[in-house]
DNA sequence: GTAAATGCAAAGGTTTTGCACGTTA
DNA sequence: TAACGTGCAAAACCTTTGCATTTAC
C-alpha cells in the first residue's frame, strides 16, 4: 500500500491526517503552480476542478499543509499570505524577489548555497545566544520589477 | 532655523510634509521603544502623551514616516505589522527573531558584515537579471523562543 | 462506525476610505 | 489662507470560528 502513493498522501497519514478529495486538489495544482497563489486564488482555481471545495476549507488545508513542510507560507506585508509547494521530487529551494508596486513574485535561485552556509552559521550563533530554537527563516528582497519601475 | 531640528523633522520638510504634533509624538516614542509595536500598541501609547490622536491618523503617519526611510514596516505573518526607527543618531541596523507562538520579536547583529556583503552581492545579480529595483531586504527567522519551547 | 474534515454563515481583527473640521507653514 | 493633516464612523478585507453534515479509513 506504501509505494504508489504519491509524496504527499505518505506525509499525511503518517501524522494522522487524512488525504482527502479538497486536499489532494489543492496540493496538486500547488504543486503545478509556478506562482505563490493566495488562498483566494487557489480557491478560485481549485473550485473548477473540484467544485465543492469551500474557502474555508482552503485555509485550514493551508494550515495543515504548512505544519506539516508540505508547502510554505509567504508574507510581503501586502496584506494577502501567498503559498507555494515546498517539497517533493521537482522541487528546488528558491527565494523571493517581491514587487511593492503590483505585488509579483520572482523566484531566484542565485547564491544560494554561499547563503545556505552563512544563514547555517547565524541561526547556530542565534539559537546559542537567545536559547531560540529555529524553524525556518525567509529572506525577501522588495522594489520594483521591470514594468513598475 | 536648520540646526537645532530634529533629524526627521529635517526629512519630512524637505519632502514636503508637515512636522505635526502627532507625527513628532509617534517618531519620539518609536525612537525611545527596543521593542516592535504594532499600530494599535503605537495608538494606545502614544494617546496617553498626546490623547487627541486616532487610529487612522497612526496608520496615516506610518506610512509616510516608512516612505521616507524613518520607519521600517516588519510583517512576521500573524496578522499584524510592526514598526521599528530606521534611522537616526541611536540606530543600528539589526535583523530579526521571531517566535511563532507568543509572537515576541528578537533583534540580533550576528554576523553583520558578512550578510551585508552577501546580500549586496545577491542583490546586485538579481537587479541585472531581472531589471528589478531593489529598495530593501528582509531576513527573518522563524521558531520559538526560550520560553515558548 | 467513529473520528476527522467540510461547507456555510457569522464573527473577528486589522487596515483603509469618505468627509467635515482643524492645523501647519 | 490654502493645502495638508486629522478624527470619527463606516466600509473593506482577509482570516477564523461554530455547528450541523459529510467523508475517510
Amino acid at each position: 500500500m506504501v509505494e504508489g502513493q504519491p509524496w504527499w498522501q505518505l506525509r499525511l497519514r503518517k501524522r494522522g491526517y487524512r488525504a482527502t478529495l479538497g486536499r489532494k486538489a489543492i496540493i496538486e495544482f500547488l504543486s503545478r503552480s509556478w506562482k505563490h497563489p493566495s488562498p483566494e486564488q487557489i480557491y478560485l482555481t481549485v473550485r473548477r476542478i473540484y467544485p465543492g471545495i469551500g474557502l474555508t476549507s482552503v485555509y485550514r488545508t493551508l494550515e495543515v499543509l504548512e505544519h506539516l513542510g508540505i508547502i510554505r507560507k509567504l508574507v510581503f506585508g501586502d496584506g494577502r499570505s501567498r503559498y507555494e509547494i515546498s517539497g517533493g521530487p521537482r522541487w528546488r529551494y528558491h527565494q523571493h524577489l517581491f514587487c511593492v508596486k503590483c505585488g509579483k513574485v520572482i523566484d531566484y535561485q542565485s547564491y544560494i548555497e554561499e547563503k545556505e552556509k552563512l544563514l547555517n552559521k547565524i541561526g547556530k550563533a542565534l539559537s546559542k545566544k537567545f536559547s531560540f530554537k529555529i524553524n525556518t527563516h525567509q529572506l525577501h528582497f522588495y522594489g520594483l520589477c521591470k514594468k513598475c519601475r
